[in-house]
RNA sequence: CGGGAUGUAGCGCAGCCUGGUAGCGCGCUUGACUGGGGGUCAAGAGGUCGCAAGUUCAAAUCUUGUCAUCCCGACCA
């Protein structure tokens, strides 16, 4: 591709709109503009990048035996309906109403195909016989995000790769899943990402085992815990801590309990600030309706309950915060003020909660809370339990040592659904003895533009982006630093020429442009390798290459340029595959 | 949806407080010089100051409304 000829509009300065790197930089090096909030236009360089990102997913799909098809975006609502997910979607399911004749047909703008494909496989498999089957599809989905935010890492228009899973048992199911959880691994190791795959919550779509694929970044919107020890990863609302029960006995220098006054002072900031005390001080006491009956949850005054977890210790079904009234009936106070001690009922307490020495609580009286709290003497304990969001320097539930805390960016996520959409939309199968059966389901997803955003997000030196040679828009930039010579033009059209005679994909710099304006964008662009045709150079017969991150040029005798550049570019994508 | 900020040329910004000629840098066009890390000189093009209403002899500037974008939060199968 000839520069002239294409459309790449580098900037020199950063658009004020754009705040984290991968924003800027794709702005700046003319891979995307905006639209609007939450929509880019892939100019040609961000376009590329993202259809290399998308070529190597078909690949590794395709070795991992999925067959791609493609499915419309427009759906019926019906679908959704029959699944129940108009309402749990709510405002992020894009939907419209069109005219047919006189009808009005409800659509939906598709956020995911688990509808779509399920429905799809649902009038096609009918025996044991014919499974198992995995689907999948690169396809533009659509959310409406309430904050469209971070540039084009969260969109409400983005390209996914979701992939769908069809078996007979569960064996099947996990046999696919662990082909799915390896392909991912190959594609995010050939795209030159840095990324940890992680245990993760499914979420409302159900299902039983689930991770994510996360690329360590500073501005990522997930916190994950890691283990550098073990390579244990989870999602902070999954994470399992190392913790243990610790003594149950107060402290012998205790302090005496007493009664503090606290008028309106109900939440742990305000107690904080009239006391003058941290927050890892406190005692937070949550009430919570369990199936219908109220329990009290303690955790530390800074520490978030995790209600997944309080939900699996409590063995029930149902878990949400109690409504005032209920409060007021079992601690006898109004919101702010419930704490441990005399509190009558089921109580559940945190591994950390005993360990809060001389705590402040709330006295179960309105505007008043205790000091000098302690365990065994003030509120009786029989044991602790893990109730609480993993935080940085918990210790890792495998190796014990402490986890770091980590932001990432969620590239990918492959689950097992189970039986969920083939149970409502009645995608069964037979098996071998006549008995009908729901297909056991798994889906796998990619964001394929946040592969492209992630990798500039992170992959960057204060001159522009880096590219892995296997996203590069380009993998080689060849640079005439004169192109009114019409000696040193041949020469470089020939190598141009040569270049992509060998299947590389070629940049040719034909801007009558100074070379440091050249220099510049060719650095901000992040082509994995340059090669420049310069007058001084040329005169010995010596053209200069380097790679992105190289300090400085190598000089190569004009007639094996190419073939050096060829064997650079081998080598840098054989280093992708190993 | 709550809180905050910003809308002036393609990009970055000044002007607004204190109303009276639309400005700067980069980019763009033409020409000359220059030619290995965003060069110099000269001459140009480009703006209903987000939009609407109001106050005023007069509004980029003051008032009200509205729209858009960004940030924090809520939300995010």
């Amino acid at each position: 591709m000839r520069w002239t000829q294409s459309l790449i509009p580098t900037m020199k300065e950063t658009p004020s709109d754009a705040e984290i790197p991968s924003h800027q930089l794709m702005l700046r090096a003319g891979l995307i503009r905006q639209l609007m909030a939450g929509a880019y236009t892939y100019l040609p360089l961000g376009w590329r990048a993202v259809q290399k990102a998308a070529a190597i997913i078909r690949q590794e799909m395709d070795r991992a035996a999925a067959v791609e098809i493609h499915m419309p975006a427009l759906q019926p609502i019906e679908l959704f309906e029959r699944t129940g997910r108009v309402e749990a979607f709510g405002s992020v399911l894009m939907k419209f109403e069109v005219s047919r004749g006189d009808r009005r047909v409800s659509l939906a703008l598709g956020p995911t195909h688990e509808e779509v494909v399920t429905d799809l496989i649902s009038r096609h498999i009918s025996s044991y016989r014919q499974l198992p089957l995995t689907v999948y599809q690169i396809q533009t989905k659509f959310r409406n995000e309430e904050r469209p935010r971070f540039g084009v890492l969260r969109t409400s228009e983005f390209l996914m790769k979701d992939a769908y899973s069809f078996g007979s048992s569960l064996e099947q199911l996990n046999v696919t899943y662990q082909a799915m959880y390896d392909a991912y691994c190959r594609i995010f190791q050939r795209c030159g990402l840095n990324y940890i795959p992680v245990e993760a919550e499914s979420g409302p779509i159900g299902g039983d085992a689930s991770h994510e694929f996360m690329i360590p970044a500073e501005n990522g919107e997930d916190r994950i815990v890691y283990c550098r020890q073990s390579g244990y990863a989870a999602n902070l609302e999954r994470a399992e801590t190392g913790r243990t029960t610790p003594s149950l006995q107060a402290a012998a220098e205790a302090a005496p309990l007493q009664m503090v006054d606290t008028p309106k002072v109900g939440s742990i900031d305000a107690v904080c600030g009239l006391l003058k005390c941290a927050p890892s001080q406190m005692i937070k006491t949550l009430i919570y309706l369990a199936d219908e009956q109220p329990v009290a949850v303690l955790v530390r005054g800074d520490h978030e309950a995790n209600e997944g977890k309080i939900r699996r210790v409590l063995g029930v079904q149902n878990l949400e915060l109690a409504d005032e009234a209920t409060i007021q009936r079992v601690t006898g106070a109004p919101v702010g003020f419930a704490g441990p001690v005399g509190l009558g009922g089921r109580m559940i307490a945190d591994h950390d909660v005993p360990q809060v020495a001389n705590a402040i609580t709330g006295a179960n009286s309105a505007d008043q809370h205790y000091i000098g709290v302690n365990v065994g003497r003030d509120y009786q304990l029989e044991t602790t339990y893990d109730l609480r969001n993993a935080t940085a320097g918990d210790p890792c539930p495998k190796s014990g040592e402490p986890m770091e805390l980590v932001h990432g960016i969620e590239v990918g996520h492959v689950f097992k659904l189970g039986t969920k959409y083939s149970e409502s939309l009645g995608a069964m199968f037979l098996d071998e003895h006549e008995t009908r059966h729901p297909l056991i389901m798994g889906c796998y997803g990619i964001g394929v533009n946040r592969i492209v955003a992630g990798l500039a997000e992170t992959c960057h030196d204060d001159k522009g982006l880096i590219w892995p040679i296997s996203i590069a828009p380009f993998e080689v930039l060849v640079i005439p630093l004169k192109t009114d010579d019409p000696e040193l033009m041949q020469v470089a059209e020939k190598i141009y020429d040569e270049l992509v005679k060998q299947g590389v994909d070629t940049l040719f710099d034909d801007r009558p442009a100074r070379p440091g304006v050249k220099f510049n964008d060719a650095d901000l662009i992040g082509i994995p390798y340059r090669m420049v045709i310069g007058g001084k150079g040329l005169q010995e017969g010596l053209i200069e290459i380097k790679g992105r991150t190289d300090e400085f040029p190598q000089k190569v005798p004009l007639d094996s340029a190419v073939k050096t550049v060829v064997d650079l570019v081998a080598q840098a994508h054989a280093e992708l595959r190993k």
